[in-house]
DNA sequence: CCCGTTTTGGATTGATCAGTACATAATCAG
DNA sequence: CTGATTATGTACTGATCAATCCAAAACGGG
């Protein structure tokens, strides 16, 4: 029929994401696409229409990959509630241990986008809204199913703890950004579960 | 001797440093300064050099002016100890609240800069790293007296405390970016306070 | 083998970027 | 009033931005 893509349109997809990851909406550039995903200009734009629809499909990419894995521990029935949410805040640690780069890490390409964009961008909201609606039902429910075992006590509702453990892991997030090391963070997460065992 | 200046240099900054804290750094053009400061390219490049140390000021400024009030309450010996925190909590909520822009909050230079710019850029980076190493300091000093006075739980130690509740208001911070309207910020600060109350 | 279709590379577009050059305007010391 | 000095407005610089154009290349169905 036609001439056949040159590459893996996920590889390059995961290319982009990253480059869009490590340095930002604004300070990719192009250019700088075309040297991540090893394409040229031609291929980017035949494929993914804009550099800003790229980004959109990056976001997407990162936040289904990301909340796939997340997900997958809160409704691990082979843990705990208490168990799953300790073992989410590990995943978030060795996450950021993982993306180290001198000494600083690269926080979370959602977080990083708010942080960003703000609401400058209605798509990229929209992803991030989706997304963090996703987490906190899925938080909330192993925080009830926890307050109904006896295993989490708190007088807060689980909405709210939902809440409050996704405002931890942000804010672990932009710790590792400016450089803290994984004793640091991890003294932030269990300090954290503290709250959870009033 | 020579011409004055026709205009308030800390005003300029200001506004410079307001454009910066709702846009970020990569996303305020020069003319953009023009516009917010209400100045000449000229005047700005002959007061401020470059975008990049104008960016530097107005980024010192802000960390200076934002440290000096949280500070301060943490230094109120009208206070308790609990008390000051609880204050510093509500003094990052009104921030939020007031910077609400269309439903979104604009959230705290310094977070956002740490997180836009990571460290690509290290005079920001250096800035940052000192308002942060002094707030914490405050921060622990506080706890450590709370804990002697039997207020605050001597189960964690006062500096992984201070790291905890200083993660707690970039999380705060963040949240209120992505939307979260001060009933939910609001939850998020005691929650996280339940971790230090005995 | 060849034609229709799509991909690809490279040159190019106009807009915008940060920063500069320079002439003019404003100020004050004398 | 004059001259030294600094501020300001305007026009401009080269670089880079995202995006497009187009011709050549690569494929598969017939």
């Amino acid at each position: 029929m036609a001439r056949p893509k040159n590459f893996d349109e996920e590889r390059a997809l995961d290319a982009a994401m990253r480059a869009f990851w490590v340095n930002g909406y604004h300070a990719t550039s192009t250019q700088d696409l075309c040297e991540a995903t090893g394409l040229g200009r031609s291929s980017i734009y035949n494929t993914f229409t804009s550099k800003h629809e790229l980004f959109t499909r990056a976001l997407s990419r990162y936040a289904e990959a990301m909340s796939a894995r997340q997900l997958q521990i809160l409704e691990d029935s082979g843990r705990s509630p208490l168990g799953r949410i300790r073992a989410l805040l590990e995943l978030v640690l060795a996450g950021e241990e993982e993306n180290r780069r001198g000494g600083r890490g690269i926080g979370c390409l959602t977080v990083n986008t708010v942080v960003e964009l703000g609401d400058t961008d209605p798509e990229a909201a929209r992803v991030i809204d989706r997304d963090h609606d996703r987490r906190i039902a899925a938080l909330r429910a192993v925080i009830e199913q926890g307050q109904r075992d006896g295993e989490i006590r708190t007088s807060r509702d689980a909405e709210q703890f939902a809440r409050f453990l996704n405002s931890v892991v942000a804010g672990i997030r932009v710790a590792g950004q400016g450089g803290a090391d994984r004793e640091v963070l991890e003294g932030i997460a269990v300090t954290a579960l503290d709250a959870l065992i009033v």
